[in-house]
DNA sequence: CCTACCGATCGGTAGG
DNA sequence: CCTACCGATCGGTAGG
């Protein structure tokens, strides 16, 4: 019994943050009012304070589990035994694939992270910067040794990284083309611009 | 007398659309208040409104001179007589420093549009894909002669824009590479990704 | 989970 | 250009 009801208070607290991703997403974090999530989850207004504390918590969950995965990855790939262009071939397609199919959280986290209040703003800042460095460090690695060209490697990690924010546009058309091809041509276009040839 | 006057009403209302780029920017257009502007501007809140009509009229304002400014350049490199490659190079150097340049406006219509309301909305959403359809066209004229890579030319334009559009990130920065070494190392990057080796 | 409601803030207007 | 102010809407709480 008691089971029964925890299972059902973390299920409904999923879709509210799931259905605030979206909301989010459409109307951009300030737009988005808790009268409209309210809705969108099927209750009124005032009942979501039985599951959450407030609207910024429900931003603050949306960004930091994005931002945690994209770390986990990070560890992950820089610990593998492959070159470097490998590693950056790894990180661009898992970019590329949770910006497919884990498309609002991941537009959320990347465009409504400045609307976080101060303790998790620094703190996400904090780790956004720190992962670019680390992204920029693989790229330098592989200056060296002479699989990339010589380029400015903070100024790659821009270009890669919003380059995949672009993805947002492909997901609203009409999709021309599927998803495995929209990541065959990206990673074709990306890594083609960085190594020598 | 009458002269001096319209000149000062012009400059104020100059004034008045180029602090809100600057605000929209840092906080979002939703979370910016006319109350923040007037600050800004150094008036109350309901001064504004002589020189303007409404908060919305100063986004639009925003987007359309901005969209105008990319579509009278399509215009200009269309026309020329030089190598699919070549166009695409001059678009991307545009973009570049456009960004670099006219930042917060070119932020603002790029991120903030959603808050258009609709007859501007679609207008300026319309725009924006005949401005896509034609950039793709080069891509794929290009692609004809041999110039650039079998690729799929949507996806080409989206990569592009919007990996220029993270020199955002760099703008912020502490800069530690020059405006003319962040162009060069994008192009780089960027016309070294879709043309063939 | 709902009804009822609060204080704050918003874009904008009236009138001078 | 300002003072004074309005109706709407916001995030959130009390109490059941």
């Amino acid at each position: 019994m008691a089971r029964i009801k925890t299972d059902k208070n973390i299920s409904r607290k999923e879709v509210i943050v799931s259905k605030a991703a979206t909301l989010f997403r459409e109307k951009g974090f300030k737009a988005a009012s808790m009268r409209d999530l309210a809705e969108a989850v099927g209750v009124e207004a005032a009942s979501l304070y039985n599951h959450i504390k407030s609207k910024t918590e429900l931003l603050h969950e949306l960004c930091f589990s994005v931002a945690n995965r994209f770390l986990h990855k990070m560890d992950e790939v820089e610990a593998e035994n492959i070159s470097n262009i490998a590693k950056i071939e790894k990180l661009l397609r898992f970019h590329i694939n949770e910006m497919i199919y884990h498309y609002e959280e991941v537009y959320v986290s990347d465009r409504e992270w400045k609307h976080l209040a101060d303790p998790y703003l620094s703190n996400f800042q904090n780790q956004r910067r720190i992962y670019r460095k680390r992204f920029a460090a693989v790229i330098e690695a592989g200056i060296r040794t002479k699989e990339v060209k010589k380029i400015d490697a903070p100024t790659a990690v821009l270009i890669m990284l919003h380059a995949i924010s672009g993805i947002e546009s492909w997901h609203r058309s009409t999709q021309k083309i599927s998803a495995a091809e929209l990541e065959e041509n990206m990673v074709t276009i990306l890594v083609g611009g960085l190594t020598n040839p």
